[in-house]
Parts: structure tokens; C-alpha cells; sequence
DNA sequence: CCCTTTCGCATACCGGCGGTATGCGAAGGT
DNA sequence: ACCTTCGCATACCGCCGGTATGCGAAAGGG
């Protein structure tokens, strides 16, 4: 349908502005890249970028949920290759902590996302993303009986706090060893949800 | 010894403009708040800030210093009101918790200081505050054979990463059950580093 | 006591930033 | 071929963080 040249254009102008600024954003972080540096990198001006984008804030948005979905889609991939939805919940999370050691994930998803938008608006574009996927998992583990029965919601609050900040760590970490100790403790956690048939369960002491 | 009148009204201005920058970054976030109302509110003017402080975001390092003092004391004095290390731990985390739910320790402590300081930075003055005491007392737990051997580093992230985003979820929450139902999910996570003497461990599968 | 120094802070000013208003040339419709 | 639309460049503005300088009062020596 060739589409027409202007729309071919005015895409490819937004996919290097959209470049240009993760770049920029996970290299110096937001507050450290000004406009002109961005547009200077992207090859066009500062006219184009109010043209696609309302605002530096936007712009960033717009990278946030690009980084989001890659990861998010990284995770269901690896966590769609089990069968077995426990199997599921453990690969998906080993894949969340590797794709968050990665550096643009960390200053534009974990450092500077709820700073610049604000800790809602970031939740909200992280629930959208990946945390959905995280809770929906837990609700399937708690209806097929896997792991005792409770809320999801405080769950996956405390699970991806937890995995966020490893992932901070890790990827600042000199020792190697450091993410199979990680991966050993956060198990040692999602194994406690499991709820054994034949013990009752004494969480709450 | 009067100390003299210079220096009372020296850290008078200094304290001022300490509360003065907690308020307004409390309020409306680091990057929203400027200068001029900062000195503004403090009835002093920039000369004044710039005498005591190398910068906004030094200045913003100084209220963050205070912040998480506040919250370390309040954790330190409620574990310490317990005798076995197990409830000093859980008194602590709960603590925790409660403490962070604060607006002010949210916006400063958790929200912008990573963004504004640096992860690094803050990881430091996080470790120095806070995070110290938890490792500490995941050490002695260790040694005294009440949890399992493990590294006590990644744990420690990995408990602090998820109350840090639970705290925050948590002020935000409507439902008050929610503060309920996260520490019954926190404490069954906890529960899962307990070293049962009868059973072989076997976490890592 | 007075003179000098120091010091805490105010005033005035600057470069650079995010944001906006406007102009312009080329693509798209008719 | 004409006019419209649109994608983007140019020029400009207000504001903010940061700096240089000035000044009046407290400290210190004789």
C-alpha cells in the first residue's frame, strides 16, 4: 500500500528520536540529557520532537514502555517455554532478573521511571507491562493449589520490589557469583509459597 | 559555653532551610520544587543556601541523610525492644514498614533519591542508615543456626528491595486490610529462611 | 573602646534549559 | 496547476540552578 512518503518519514524520524533518547536517558539519565542533546543525536531539531512527542517528560514515557514491553515480552517467552505453571512462575522470574541487570532497563525502568512520572503513573505502565503477568501467575498457582491460598496483590508488590532491587544490585556487582547466590535465595522465598498438602500451614507466627 | 550568637543563628538558618527543602520535596517531588520557594519559605534567600550547602542536590543528600536516620532510629529502638534475635528481625521489618509508609520517607527515600543522588550513592547511604542493621541481623541469625547458611548480601537486597515497594504500594492503597494481609505475605517469606533442624533443606530446586 | 578582620548572608547577574510561536518547503489531494 | 496540509526548522522567551560580589554585624586584638 507504500503508505505514502510522508508517513514513512515522519515514523522514521520518531523511531531516531525514540533511540536517540534511551540512549542518551540510560547512558546519563533523564535529568542529565537536555533537549538539544537528544534532537543534536537524532539528527533533526527541537521542532520535531514537540511534533511528535508533548514534552521531554513524553518522550521519556514513550522509551519507558518501549524498555517495558521488551522485557515484559522477554520474560513470556521464557516463562510460556514451560509447561508447568510453578515451572512457569520460577522461569519467568529468573528472566526478569536478567533482563533487569541490563543497563537501560535499570536508569529508565527502575531510577528514573518513578521519579519522572510520578510512582503511580510508573506502577501503572508496570502493571500494564510485566507485573500482570507476575499476578495472574500467582492466582493460577493459588486456584490449581500450588501455593497457599492468599491475596496476590501484596504478593507481587513484595516479589517484584524484591526483584527490582537484586536486579540493581547485581547488574552494580563485581563478584559473578552473586546472581546463582541471588537466584538460590529468591527461589529459597517463592519455594515458601508452596503449600505443602500434608503439613498445616504456620506462616503467620 | 553560649556558643556565641554568630553560631546559634548559623545553624538556626541551617535547620530552617533543612525543613524548609524536606517539606517541599516531601510535597511535590525533587525536580518540582525550586530554589527560589525553597529560600523562599525558609525566609532566607539563595546567598543562604549556597553558604551551607554545595547545591540543590546536596542539599536534597542532607534532608535524605535526616530521613533515613529517622526511620533507622525508629527500626533500631522497636528491634531492640525484643530479646530473641528471630523477633528482633520481624519487630524490625515490621517497623520497617510502618516507618516507610510515610509520605515524606516515600517521595525523598525511595522516589527521588536514587534518581537524584544516583543508585550507587544512595545504595551507600541506604547501607549506612538502614540496610547495615538488617544484614547484621540476618549474620547473627546465620551463626546462631536459626536461618540457613546463605549469603547474607543478596538477601538483604532482596528483603529490602521488596519492603521498599511494598511501603510504597502500600501508601497508596485504600483497602487497610492491605497492611495486614502484605505482613501475613512478608512473614511467610521470612518463615521460609528458618532452618528446620529435622529436614534436609532443599531450596534450590 | 576602637579598629580590623571575619563571616553569614543578601543582591545582582549569567548561561542554559524546557517550552512555544511562527515560518517554510515539500507532499497530497482535486 | 492550485491550494491545503503537514512535518519540521528557526527564532525566541521565561525560568531555574549556579556564581560573583557587596555589606553589615559579630568576633578578636591592642
Amino acid at each position: 500500500m507504500a503508505e505514502g512518503v510522508r508517513t514513512r518519514q515522519r515514523e522514521q524520524t520518531k523511531r531516531t528520536l525514540l533511540r536517540a533518547g534511551r540512549r542518551l536517558f540510560a547512558t546519563h539519565g533523564y535529568a542529565a540529557v537536555g533537549l538539544a542533546e537528544i534532537v543534536h543525536t537524532a539528527g533533526v531539531t527541537k521542532g520535531a520532537l514537540y511534533h511528535h512527542f508533548a514534552g521531554k517528560a513524553e518522550l521519556f514515557r514513550a522509551v519507558l514502555e518501549q524498555v517495558q514491553q521488551e522485557v515484559a515480552q522477554k520474560v513470556a517467552t521464557t516463562a510460556d517455554a514451560e509447561d508447568d505453571p510453578w515451572e512457569q512462575l520460577k522461569a519467568g522470574c529468573r528472566a526478569f532478573l536478567a533482563a533487569s541487570t541490563d543497563p537501560d532497563v535499570q536508569q529508565i525502568m527502575l531510577i528514573d521511571g518513578p521519579a519522572v512520572l510520578g510512582w503511580s503513573d510508573w506502577r501503572a505502565l508496570d502493571e500494564a507491562a510485566s507485573a500482570r503477568h507476575l499476578a495472574e501467575a500467582l492466582t493460577t498457582l493459588i486456584e490449581e493449589g500450588v501455593i497457599t491460598p492468599q491475596p496476590v496483590e501484596p504478593l507481587t508488590h513484595l516479589l517484584s520490589g524484591a526483584m527490582n532491587e537484586a536486579a540493581l544490585w547485581l547488574a552494580r556487582s563485581a563478584n559473578p557469583s552473586d546472581l546463582a547466590d541471588t537466584w538460590v535465595a529468591l527461589s529459597q522465598l517463592l519455594q515458601a509459597l508452596r503449600l505443602k498438602p500434608t503439613h498445616p500451614a504456620a506462616a503467620t507466627d
